[in-house]
RNA sequence: GGCGCUAUCGUCUAGUGGCCUAGGACGUCGCCCUCUCAAGGCGAAAACACGGGUUCGACUCCCGUUAGCGCUACCA
């Protein structure tokens, strides 16, 4: 097989949101796509229709596009091997099923739910395997063909061969295998018609030409009932990669319960799309050398499938954190001046108010302070507003009884300068104290209080120039009344 | 319970028999820088689950134990 001949596919089932587990599988189906040349492919596996949820598929693509994981063939953009969503391939799997049963590797099984449940209590009591005890297995053509003219419901199970070992290779987990006693008459389709997901896999799979399937570990244990199916169809084996687990701080798999698992939850959050790409690449996935911090066209080109490890990894955020703080910091400032003008429409604040210069500034001041875009307004509201109030801690640690008669005397030398620069204010600065004959933190930290509200924050004489003399010597009122 | 997978610092991981006195990153702590907070620099604490083999030599290979997780549906 040449490289460019790859075909994967990401086949999540529209029951919610994206999960952050689902985004990791779509993302190493995409870098394996992009890194051989080959297609990557996106099906929708809506065959239970008791889960089905309105919009989820809609969601899907949109939460994927936003990722930056853009799909060769999949609904909406098409392809020549589909369609490419399980409700409307109905009739593929009907006809297939009906090869398996005619040739004897599957067979109608009239058992209701009800016989089926006391009989897994049953074995369950006995100490036994869950499994499907065959009844319907030993039915005659005739019982068969009279149950079907009475309209009995019926499913269509997978007949498993006894006493076989099913082998297979898998990328990650090397060779693997399973006592065919092990496992049971999959139900293969439903008594509604619906292909279950082992069946419509596989066929979709084989049609759809897939090359490599790259899932997540939970499917391992059903990987047999594949390979059987593979077999019974007499088709090809593609090649299986399970991809380690992503959990929860408690090791168990990444649920809800334990914080976000939605991929929008994050976006909502402020992450950016770059950081949780390249924190989730990581989950699971080196390349081998130092190197933490990627683009996704840098993951495109050194992602490959054999460096993926075996074992489950904990989904971190504070790791995340520090991957968007990089991510954010490499930004553009363009990109960032837009970003942050997003984000003060969304807080309600009059982005008219100021212009893009005085936007940019406040990046060039905050750029190493924050993480997310919305901490320009978390970590420094004095850009945007004066401070309504003090900081009580600072206010009791910077704040003394003198301040008050050092500002009066730092506003009325501000006053007197014309159009200062970040020097000039700071020149100014030193001037007062020394003419008051005091040091030059007795003047800084209260005055730092006065514009910002907080004791933390850029340089000082940054934050000066960046609001201007007018609002500075306004803000020092205010504080001196404020403060006495 | 059965079957399967997995097992290196708190977390993500490097490591494919000697380069390991086990490396990096996040986080934590300390120092430096400094008007504060960051950023940055320097440094520290922190791991090969356990027991047997194999070998001149095991983090690396094999077996077992233990633990965790997954699967065990007419869900995916």
């Amino acid at each position: 097989m040449n490289p460019g001949d790859v075909r994967v596919r990401f086949a999540p089932s529209p029951t919610g949101f994206l999960h952050v587990g689902g985004l990791r599988t779509a993302l190493f189906n995409y870098l394996f796509a992009r890194n051989s040349g080959g297609k990557f492919i996106l099906r929708i596996e809506d065959t239970d229709r008791a889960r089905f949820v309105e919009g989820a598929v809609e969601n899907l693509i949109s939460t994927l596009k936003w990722a930056g994981l853009e799909y060769d063939e999949g609904p909406v953009v098409g392809g020549e091997y589909g369609p490419y969503i399980q409700s409307e391939r109905l009739d593929i799997y009907g006809k297939h099923v009906e090869m398996l049963i005619e040739s004897g590797a599957a067979y109608r099984c009239f058992c209701t739910p009800e016989r089926l449940e006391t009989m897994r209590k049953e074995q369950e009591k006995k100490k036994l395997q869950p499994k499907y005890d065959r009844t319907c297995l030993r039915l005659s053509p005739e019982e068969i063909s009279s149950n079907i003219s009475a309209g009995k419901p019926f499913v269509v199970r997978l007949r498993v061969p006894d006493d076989t070992v099913i082998k297979f290779s898998d990328v990650i987990r090397g060779e693997v295998e399973f006592s065919s006693e092990r496992v049971d008459d999959q139900v293969l389709i439903k008594s509604d018609g619906y292909p279950t997901y082992h069946l419509a896999n596989v066929v979709d799979d084989h049609h759809m030409r897939i090359t490599h399937v790259i899932r997540g570990e939970e499917w391992l244990s059903s990987t047999p009932k594949h390979v059987l199916l593979y077999r019974a169809f007499g088709w090809d084996i593609p090649t299986f990669a399970h991809l380690p687990l992503l959990l929860n701080p408690d090791k168990s798999k990444l649920s809800k319960r334990q914080g976000d698992v939605a991929v929008e939850d994050y976006k909502e959050k402020g992450y950016l799309k770059e950081a949780l790409v390249n924190f989730v690449a990581l989950l699971g996935w080196n390349p081998g050398d130092e190197r933490e911090i990627f683009s996704i066209a840098e993951l495109e080109k050194e992602f490959s499938l054999e460096k993926v490890n075996k074992s489950g990894a904990v989904f971190n955020v504070e790791k995340l954190n520090w991957l968007n703080f990089q991510h954010l910091r490499k930004k553009p400032d363009a990109m960032v001046l837009a970003m942050l003008k997003e984000h003060l429409m969304k807080v309600s604040i009059e982005v008219s108010r100021f212009n893009d210069q005085y936007l940019l500034s406040v990046i060039a001041a905050m750029r190493e302070r924050v993480t997310f875009v919305k901490d320009f307004t978390e970590k420094s509201p004095y850009f945007f507003a004066a401070p309504k109030s003090y900081d009580p801690g600072v206010v009791q640690k910077r704040w003394k009884p003198e301040s008050a008669v050092y500002l009066k005397a730092l506003a009325a030398e501000f006053s007197g300068l014309s159009d200062p620069t970040k020097n000039d204010y700071e020149a100014a600065l030193h001037r007062t104290a020394e003419s008051l004959g005091v040091g030059n933190g007795d003047i800084i930290h209260p005055l730092r209080l006065s514009v910002s509200g907080m004791g933390e924050g850029p340089g000082l004489f940054d934050i000066l120039s960046i609001i201007g003399k007018e609002e500075t010597v306004r803000r020092i009122e205010s504080a001196v009344n404020e403060l006495k």
